[in-house]
DNA sequence: CTGAGTGCAAACAGTTTGCATTACT
DNA sequence: AGTAATGCAAACTGTTTGCACTCAG
């Protein structure tokens, strides 16, 4: 069986990821503030697509005082560092998620009816990307792949 | 050889697009105004991911008087006719393309140093998202794939 | 102690909406 | 004639920026 649904935010590679942001973000030089650390933590908690909404929402909602020029600060620059990875679903509204140095990644399916985003990952799509992109004449660094269609919940 | 990158708006195939668009419009109800129609050539000569703005440019600097309003009123009914496809390159910013009835379509590749979009299309990608789609509890009724990297003007 | 990082508020860009006017059918 | 469609301008949403203040290193 090569697709599978991929479980949701495994704690311990959330851990581990944590972990690798902090080591990079203090080889770049950069500060571990309160407010940028939150929104790490955040971010490894859920794994997948967060708006800057939401992660400014649940650190409110969790006690905590953020800007929200402040999360999309920290977020920009964990997208410049790799860290994270910003995807557009089809709404106008950025997600982000955690990029896992490992390489392991999954892509989306999006429902056209309730919207609502699951995550899939399959080997067979991969190869033939990577076929593809070793034929291409651009230089391929990456690629996203997302397939819309009817949840299971909205199919019936 | 499986890869090929598509030559860009072949007139006769946009006339074809265009003569389809008239016909599901009408058939639908809707009148064929001036700007709207003007839209449907905008889209039928590019071909291939305008933006909003590109259209109404492109139509004021042909003095055709088209407010914004209207230009995405036109957008928005011929996505919801499945007329076009509106898809999200990763800069916030919607762009459009023409959908052909054949169920011909193709991908993009973004250069992420100067950020142009380049269609290109794979029959060994698409025959894995098929076996793929066949396999998935999720009802599949699309797909965008989108690949990143540099193009060969930036890569030297 | 010093500058990277924060937070507020104001500025922006893209898109949507209300409403009086225009023009297809 | 009647109503769908337009165009303007104002409203909205998501994101970015300027600037004085704060705190991690």
């Amino acid at each position: 069986m090569a697709a599978k649904v991929t479980t949701p935010a495994a704690p311990t590679a959330g851990m581990a990821w944590v972990e690798h942001v902090q080591a990079t973000l203090a080889a770049a030089g950069h500060r571990a503030s309160a407010p940028r650390t939150a929104v790490v933590e955040v971010l490894a908690r859920h794994g997948c697509v967060l708006t800057a909404r939401d992660v400014v929402s649940e650190l409110r909602g969790g006690g905590r005082e953020v800007g929200t020029a402040t999360v999309y600060r920290a977020l920009e620059l964990l997208e410049e560092l790799g860290l994270i990875q910003r995807l557009e679903v089809g709404e106008g509204t950025a997600r982000f998620e955690p990029v896992h140095p490992s390489g392991d990644h999954h892509h989306h399916f999006v429902c056209d009816t309730c919207g609502q985003v699951s995550p899939f990952e399959d080997t067979g799509v991969e190869r033939a990307i990577a076929r593809l992109a070793r034929r291409m004449d651009h230089q391929v660094g990456g690629h996203d792949i997302i397939l819309r269609g009817d949840c299971p919940a909205c199919v019936r």
